[in-house]
DNA sequence: GATGAATGAGTATTCATTCAT
DNA sequence: TATGAATGAATACTCATTCAT
């Protein structure tokens, strides 16, 4: 459980100490990097060393590392919204909208790879599920407009290109580690060809998309 | 309750062999089960609790938790591949033999979710290595069956299809724990449309299939 | 909060490993020591130091370091129950009996410096508040016959032996460091002076004897 | 509101030194409160917080917690210092005149909880051991003004009186915290009850009544 | 062979103290 | 001068692994 507050800052109030503010960045990317290389369980200095700082400012800022897993998740997730809103003003065309959409964020997920594990720990946190609710709606969106004009089948949600994506994403290794640029592309594709109309009829997937995040968490053990 | 052991088998002169054994069994079918629920995390005497016996017999038989994972990985393969090799000797027809195989993975695969990331560990495992490229080769023959029937894209091959399944495997809640049976189904039949003749033109993947597993690992720094 | 059952040991089952049970009883007195010399904040290294074991053992033995301060003060209580009841069992006459009571626990607590304040943090464990109450009990009674020979005022009651003799205890020093045994004689002397009959009339103290360790924890921010 | 220091006073020319003052005293009080109320273990930024100030501030002032206990300490004895020379200016007749004093340190100290620790801990500090001293004194010359007049027993002395008195004011709960206010009466008139003339005859104390303070602390592995 | 007791390295977290702003 | 950011030593507790019984 986390307090969503502290997620703010020790001291919110107060803009001063702008070279606080640069190390409170510090951590957050310095984490990015060291969970997605390691994952959730790298030692809380390491990230302290990465980030050019003493363990005691990692924990002056964050007061657990659930609070910093948080707000890497959170960090990570507003970049997702901002690239997949760019896209969505920029590209013409509701196939073309979907399509370009799925590639920037597998692409995005490629190199956010800490996503996904420290969304799934610090999933109940209020500010992680209001940054995803918003991608998320981004996402059905586009969606939805392909659905409208035939360009995807119609028995499939937002929840299932997520799942799929997430999936894919965590599988493959990341762009940002000697990966393979065409490979994220390949699978991104695979992904929106699954979503041809005319498929095999589906049996029913998650009546709510947030019941996939639900019971895949409690599944874990971590519910 | 009989003791089945007691009464006198072919194997009556060697007891104590007999006893071995049936700890080995146990200890990697309560690692299964932990591992599952708990990750590979999980410590070491909850799996001795499980199997009834003491830490010591799970290091007698495994002198490191790697080598327990390990077996665990080869175990389930092996019944992966067992699995897939009775679908393929009673299904008829290169689409259905597919269609039935990936199924069966998918859904053998939730209730084996330690699979993944044992083997992502112990990947270096020359049985691991083995029994992989034997269930690897069964997949291979379903999908170039199904290719040359006209049935599947031919820009794919067996790796695509191992990346995609052992992708949402992953993702999803594990049918054992109250999983919603539709749901592995619903996916496994979105990773078969995928493959539906006419798709996008993919950029290349990888050459080799095992170049997948290899850059996985070496990104997250097992390598 | 503590759980009574660790008390016992890991597997209480079992007789077996006597060196083991050797161990437990040198941690806990190693802990005595240690709490009486350096206070409840003593690391726990020193006393797995001091107890010749490694610190795993302690913890193997003693979930929490609350569990070991309650182990202490159990041991310590129930010698002092012994010692009591000897007392009890050897002089005869009321004010005697008393008198020699008074000095045997005066003398007993210089060496039991921990119980105190181990008692205070542990006094939810049920079989402290036991042994206690069984301890109580003792002095209620050699009390109870000391009024009613006319040897003791009759408007004090066994709470306020109890808090003057531990109130003392708490105030001097150890006689097994270099002590001075006629001190601690001299202030179980006056205390016993102060419950000679015609003193001044008393406001009440607490009605329950009880009530003066609740109210002192809670006063210490520990209720 | 009115800043009061904005209006021109006499110090108008200091107003940084009057600010310093400020800031001093306040951080003693903010630390009597929290010493009384957590302990001595208490975290200097509680300190500095209840104070009003940033910790810089305590540790300007103080250059270790030790000084600041230090000041605590001081700062209550000479409170201790000026009710007892009330009392004794005030009251007539030697026996009520310390049986007043008894009541009124008493009292006192159950405010203050903070001393007794506070005082063993920095009791090496000159001001501490002055301040202590004139305390000191009053109490001799008050219990001898009793002795003399055959209202107190011949053979103890001003360190048995602050001994017994210090040991009830640790043991009890404080009168600022919802406390009893007749407890510490009660446990004040059986002090007075145990100098009564006529008791047992006592071994030796300390010759010195600085003696036991000495001891005590050696005792507890601080001197 | 089987057991579980012992060990100690590893990790999160707290807090006194220093120092840049 | 006042502030609070930064630091790192210290400590409780976990768990893989070894070894006596």
């Amino acid at each position: 459980m986390i307090d969503a507050a502290a997620t703010a800052g020790p001291e919110a109030d107060l803009p001063k100490r702008c070279d606080a503010v640069r190390n409170r960045e510090r951590v957050i990317a310095a984490a990015a990097t060291v969970f997605a290389r390691d994952g959730l369980d790298a030692p809380v200095p390491e990230i302290a060393r990465l980030a050019g700082v003493g363990k005691g400012t990692v924990y002056r800022n964050f007061p657990t590392k659930e609070h910093l897993a948080a707000a890497v998740a959170i960090s990570r997730l507003q970049q997702l919204e901002q690239r997949a809103a760019t896209v969505l003003a920029t590209v013409d065309g509701p196939a073309e909208r979907l399509r370009m959409l799925v590639l920037a964020v597998l692409e995005q997920l490629s190199h956010d790879r800490a996503v996904g594990e420290a969304v799934d720990v610090v999933a109940d946190h209020p500010e992680v599920l209001e940054v995803q609710r918003r991608v998320s709606a981004l996402l059905d969106d586009a969606l939805a407009g392909a659905i409208d004009a035939g360009a995807v089948r119609d028995d499939v949600d937002g929840g299932d290109v997520k799942v799929l994506l997430t999936a894919v994403a965590r599988a493959l290794p990341p762009l940002s580690d000697g990966g393979w640029p065409g490979l994220w592309e390949r699978y991104a594709l695979l992904v929106l060809d699954a979503l041809r109309p005319g498929g095999s009829p589906l049996p029913a997937g998650f009546a709510d998309p947030d019941e996939a995040r639900v019971a895949t968490r409690r599944a874990r053990g971590r519910g």
